[in-house]
RNA sequence: GGCGGCGUAGCUCAGUUGGUCAGAGCAUCCGGCUCAUAAUCGGAAGGUCAUCGGUUCGAACCCGAUCGCCGCUACCA
């Protein structure tokens, strides 16, 4: 058994959580939920970042303290994961002891490697970006080219993380490595900006206080980005419980493309000059587009998932999130997407399919359902749909694994058409025909729980079998011929009633 | 400007080292079936794999050029 530990990025508090955010984490859980199936000992993790000026400013606004602000933010994080069934083993906030502790640690580590020094700093600074820019980094008339806003010139004493130094070592890691980054194009955008040129940048502040100070010098508190990554070391022991830090360490990153300079860059150089190994991998996604356009408040199309989760219910909106992007590609969000795709997959395949063989089991079987055929023809449409969803979760490629996992359903379908066990007398070739079909909806629901977890055991209870369908171990569950027969099939209601347009 | 990517059926996309690679799903049309959620099954139609040229016995896949689109070039999923 092996030890997987997987993170999403944490979110910013200065946002409620929205699609972008669900789709990362989603996509997070159904990795970790297969992993789990894998038998892989599993440590999956999300969070919050709390610090920074755009926080301790959102909370004056809110006429509360930074840390009331925060408090009343994170939770609306934790509740909308549990309410998209997410399984993560740990949700850490950036406030919390632990990640103080450990930061200072990380800082420590770094600044008696020596890669942390004072400086002066002058410069053009956004205080929405929380960035200082060159003057080929702004508009005409000093302007922030993300925000349109007028930059300041500052002028502050900080300290320095020399990422400039890092440049050959950061190449000669990733030559070692390769396909660390997945897909292969967003690795060459990181390479490709490795080798631009790094410069050191800044890891602290002292024109606030909402932070973490540093522990050799209190007048600053630590830039927010150095204090955010640090949550992957931080939430599994970081600083304080060795055993169970060496037992994660190194993590499988999930993050997004905007985000590859800090974790493809600066992370892994933070990571070397502490004398801690880079992470196992980091798997980049895009964007998930609203009716083709970014989600921005302004344009007004931000789409709480909450809302489409009372639609579809959870298991509707987490197949579509999953089954309808390509991971690594940006997709897109729409309404019409998400019916098409629970009508199409959810209610005529699955839920359809469970549906007659439910009622032909009642009707030809007694209501019990009947051991499956070795030498089934759809035994072999098991076996190859097993080896190509498993190769593409391997691949980070939802879509793909639920494509390759669906083409079982629609040999059932077919299987079932081609043997008419309807029109047939009650015996052995009846028995027959629905033992394969049971058994393939069986290997579906464990093939299928890491993207529908409720369903998965639904499907997996209505067969009559006993535990649970995300209990079940690869690849031992999809071997041919363990559904046992003799088992009460229920029909129930209807999965995924189909909805109308 | 620099670096990188994309352009495959109406739509969304697979095609890992060049030789059943011209595919899947959805949508459309025709037919079958009626156990099932007007579901399902079969079949058809639909692409000169952006264009041009080259390498090769052979290229969607390699090389060059052209056209179009996009990403990154220190905010945020």
């Amino acid at each position: 058994m092996s030890n997987y530990y997987l993170t999403t990025p944490i979110y910013y508090v200065t946002a409620k959580p929205h699609l972008g955010h669900a789709y990362t984490t989603i996509v997070g859980d159904a990795l970790a939920r297969w992993h789990r199936l894998l038998g892989d000992n599993v440590h999956f993790l999300t969070g919050t970042d709390e610090h920074g000026q755009k926080v301790q400013q959102a909370a004056e606004a809110a006429g509360l303290s930074p840390q009331e602000f925060t408090d009343s933010i994170a939770p609306l994080y934790q509740q909308a994961w549990q309410q998209l069934n997410i399984s993560n083993d740990d949700f850490i906030r950036t406030t919390e002891a632990r990640h103080k502790i450990g930061v200072a640690e990380l800082l420590q580590r770094c600044y008696d490697a020596g890669d942390i020094e004072l400086g002066l700093y002058k410069g053009k600074y956004c205080i929405a970006c929380e960035e200082y820019y060159t003057d080929d980094e702004l508009d005409p008339g000093d302007l922030c080219r993300i925000h349109k806003i007028p930059v300041e010139q500052v002028e502050e004493e900080n300290y320095f993380f020399r990422l400039s130094r890092f440049q050959d070592r950061l190449l000669d890691w990733y030559a070692a490595h390769p396909g660390a980054i997945a897909p292969e194009f967003r690795g060459n955008e990181a390479l490709g900006l490795i080798r631009g040129g790094l410069r050191d940048f800044s890891v602290s502040r002292t024109s606030l206080t909402w932070g973490i100070p540093l522990p050799w010098d209190s007048k600053h508190v630590a830039y927010v980005w150095f204090d955010a990554l640090a949550n992957y070391l931080t939430a599994i022991g970081y600083g304080q419980d060795n055993d169970e830090f060496s037992k994660w360490w190194p993590a499988h990153h999930l993050i997004g493309k905007d985000i590859i300079r800090h974790h493809c860059a600066y992370w892994p150089a933070m990571l070397i000059s502490a004398g801690i190994e880079p992470p196992a991998g980091w798997a980049v996604g895009g964007w998930l587009l609203v009716g083709g356009e970014k989600m921005s408040k302004t344009t007004g199309n931000v789409v709480n998932p909450l809302d489409l989760v009372a639609d579809v219910g959870v298991d509707g909106f987490r197949y579509y999130i999953l089954a309808d992007t390509p991971y690594g590609n940006d997709g897109d969000f729409t309404y019409e997407g998400l019916i098409g795709r629970y009508n199409s997959d959810l209610a005529n395949n699955l839920g359809n399919l469970l549906a007659r063989v439910a009622t032909v089991v009642e009707k030809k079987c007694g209501g019990v359902g009947p051991a499956p055929r070795s030498d089934s023809p759809l035994a072999t449409s098991a076996a190859s749909a097993y080896a190509a969803t498993a190769e593409a979760w391997a691949e980070t490629a939802p879509s793909r694994a639920l494509e390759a996992t669906w083409s079982l359903i629609r040999a059932t379908n077919a299987h079932l058409e081609a043997n008419e066990p309807w029109k047939a007398e009650p015996g052995a070739a009846v028995d027959a025909v629905m033992g394969d079909a049971l058994e393939a909806l069986r290997i579906v629901a464990v093939l299928a729980s890491p993207a529908v977890p409720e369903t998965s055991e639904t499907v997996w209870q209505r067969l009559g079998l006993p535990g649970r369908a995300d209990e079940q171990r690869l690849p031992a569950a999809a071997e041919w011929g363990r559904y046992p027969g003799g088992l009460t099939v229920t029909k129930g209601e209807s999965l995924f009633p189909r909805k109308s347009v």
